[in-house]
DNA sequence: ATAATCCATATTGAAATTCTAGGGTTTGTG
DNA sequence: CACAAACCCTAGAATTTCAATATGGATTAT
């Protein structure tokens, strides 16, 4: 049960660009290198973030993307269940009032569905904002 | 990021022989029948189950499978672990101590680790017992 | 005009998943 | 002892997913 690079990959990159921002915008290259990840895999994983409205792009020499919205107004989830799709561990617990042919007698569906409650409950609380500050004080932990 | 079927098969296998206990040993054609799932399947999920000592095997004609232990000797983690891998949402926080390349400049690793807590908080919280007990719950209401 | 940048789609290689197939081994019963 | 019921073992196959790579196009600042 692992979350995928996409995800993951998706995540630090939204991430690089929070922590970057300046106003001008930020080319996919420097995000590869300094993520070390492949740039068109990024690509592709950006072009998921345009569409969905996540990002803004800039085309055209000095151009690049920047986030559409602040870093407080993502969620972790948000992001990865774009990307990775559902973050769900069992289809019949995908979504409230989803109901399975086993249903009535089906026990682990209790269990599925703390367990997706668990993980809810993490990457629909943690904001990029919050990644933005625990990045900070890693910076001050290296500073001082 | 899903459950694979091996895991829940597992869970369920084991709430089976868990619920109709009776001293006697269970067929897995039997728990294949009221599971519907693939009874060669299962043999390869319970093979795994046999050899770390979780249910014991007797062989020829009336033989079977019981739990070698009480079912609130089993958390569901530990069930799910052996027959699907590791829970971990990603492999940098798979262990305590355990370290990362990028580890020192990684602010993602702080939200994996919290993830994988929040996922551990309920597969080692919740045993077999429990999953008796809700399936108990549940047929109560049925007859009521 | 050029080159830097984003954009779109196809392909690929490896691995995992979810079984199915085909036998073998043990052992209680008649 | 013969038989059949059960467990045991390994291989393979069909499908899907993952994680890229490859190729070329469109836009636009300079």
């Amino acid at each position: 049960m692992r979350i995928s690079t996409k995800g993951r990959y998706a995540l630090r990159l939204m991430l690089d660009l929070a922590v970057h921002a300046s106003g001008d915008p930020i080319r996919l290259k420097d995000v590869a290198r300094r993520q070390n990840i492949s740039e068109k895999y990024l690509e592709q994983i950006i072009s998921v973030l345009n569409k969905a409205g996540y990002v803004r792009s800039i085309r055209g020499p000095q151009g690049g993307y920047v986030l559409q919205n602040a870093p407080k107004e993502y969620t972790v989830g948000m992001i990865l269940r774009l990307t990775e799709g559902s973050l769900c561990p069992v289809e019949c617990v995908e979504e409230k009032g989803k109901s399975c042919a086993m249903e009535k007698d089906c026990t682990t569906r209790i269990l599925w569905q703390k367990l997706n409650d668990a993980i809810n409950g993490v990457v629909d609380t943690v904001t990029l904002e919050d990644l933005v500050d625990w990045r900070a004080q890693q910076a001050d932990h290296y500073v001082i």
